[in-house]
DNA sequence: CAAGAGATACGATTATATTCGTAATAAAAT
DNA sequence: ATTTTATTACGAATATAATCGTATCTCTTG
């Protein structure tokens, strides 16, 4: 393979920031240092030092257009959120979806949620 | 709380040595080496020394009645699965355990596994 | 009991992630 | 134009994970 567009995978400050940015929408290192911040103490060069790194790893994209770059994902969370189940599946599930889907359910999960399950697995069925 | 019993996350390392605890049951450092090294090439002392840490971290324990010490490990498969899944429902899934399961369904799920599932969620909601 | 085999313990090295201080740069305000 | 302010860039320090070489210990056995 050439370049390696993708398949890294997020560390955990990253995933943190990521999680801002899919709340927020694009934005500049201000923005998410102050979003971040509610939630932890963390310096505005730290933040900006981990999306440089992000940037480089192309887990964001930025527009330099201003003085003051905005950044966004460059992933959608969707994607994201699917390839760290994946990983997790392959790392502590043999690599099989149902069990980690029953680990998961097995816990304590509202009736709400149950019914939310039930639909969806129902027009998964009517599909393929 | 007074000393910590667990709360303690595998690291990558750590989570392959616990599958191979979990499939063939308490073992040497010499059988997990073996084991270990049908996927990939490790040193022994790295196996060992990782042992060590996760007993420190009371990850395993360990039969210290013989010369070879034998590591079990200290959590069930089941156990660390669930830990496993609360954590990246935490970091990725905003805390919904039914964002995580339908973002898992939405994937490739087969027939079969669609059917357990659905098994599974009837049960759960005659339980509570 | 001396030597060898096989095991653990220890410490150093390397890699990666995280943090943040300081320098350099660019825009804005006076 | 000079100063102040806001920003990025850079590099160093710290923390954690992973790797493995060597020293040390402990049985076995000749």
């Amino acid at each position: 393979m050439a370049h390696e567009t993708n398949g890294v995978k997020p560390t955990e400050a990253e995933l943190t920031l990521l999680n801002i940015l899919w709340k927020i929408g694009p934005a500049t290192v201000r923005q998410v240092h102050a979003a971040v911040s509610e939630t932890q103490k963390t310096g505005y060069t730290t933040v900006l030092k981990i999306l440089q790194i992000m940037h480089d790893k192309s887990l964001v994209i930025r527009d330099e257009t201003n003085r003051a770059h905005v950044y966004a994902a460059a992933n959608s969370e969707t994607h994201t959120q699917s390839s760290l189940i994946k990983d997790l599946i392959t790392r502590a599930f043999g690599g099989s979806t149902s069990k980690l889907v029953m680990r998961a359910l097995n816990e304590n999960t509202s009736k709400q949620e149950i019914e939310d399950i039930r639909n969806l697995l129902n027009r998964l069925e009517k599909q393929d």
